[in-house]
DNA sequence: TTGAGATACTTTATAAAAAATAGTATATTA
DNA sequence: TAATATACTATTTTTTATAAAGTATCTCAA
């Protein structure tokens, strides 16, 4: 993982939330997709995943239920609720924003407006 | 403040840095240059911005003297160091990366390549 | 058949960052 | 002279992520 947990702190929420906007999913998936995604770039430890979840659900943002009969062993899948949903569209709009910002703070060239 | 600090959770430490690549400057300088750069979207909580200032200082990223007569109260002024400047570009490198990992992991949109 | 490795989840304790809260102190200005 | 802006400090709490250790199942190769 070549990218520091601390720079995606926060957004472990946000990124679980959108994995589960696509269907219900379990742990072990969720993290392989997040590398997937990402170029192997980024994965979740597992405690940080599974306390993500705990929250979540705490948080009424997601549900879960055992399921499925793949390979491995038991697997809890999670589905997510409409303050999920609705959740999610606003952390998604805030990422926008975020980044907008950060670009403006992170960056050495000078304004082109009035200071 | 339209975002919520949360959203920026990590980067305090690299903001700060960032307005030091600027030149010497005081915590409360600092904060009207970040909340004038986001168009009053952010600025830092006291408490946030000099506890970093401290966290900075201790990892010998920036160094600090009293001093600046200006209207106001007496400043510490905060020089940032040869370690703080690598540490800068190494953070503002790991930004760009960052940014293009959670424009990955969350959006909606499928992937063009093979998962 | 056995043991290594991948799959899959849990629990407990710890660390770090940010914020809440409360306080000290100076300069300006109405 | 009281309010407001400027400017910094200290203490405690909350939240997030992690380290560490453990439980359990399934597959596959030797």
């Amino acid at each position: 993982m070549s990218i520091s947990a601390d720079t995606l702190r926060g957004y472990t929420d946000t990124i679980i939330l959108t994995r589960l906007m696509w269907g219900d999913s379990y742990g072990y998936e969720i993290n392989r997709q997040v590398q997937s995604r990402t170029g192997g770039a980024y994965g979740f430890k597992e405690a940080t995943l599974y306390t993500a979840f705990r929250r979540l659900e705490q948080s009424g943002l997601i549900t879960s239920y055992w399921g499925g009969d793949g390979p491995g062993a038991r697997r809890r899948y999670y589905t997510i609720t409409e303050a999920g949903k609705k959740l999610w569209e606003e952390r998604s709009r805030e990422w926008q924003e975020t980044r907008t910002l950060l670009d403006a703070l992170l960056t050495l060239e000078v304004e082109h407006e009035s200071d």
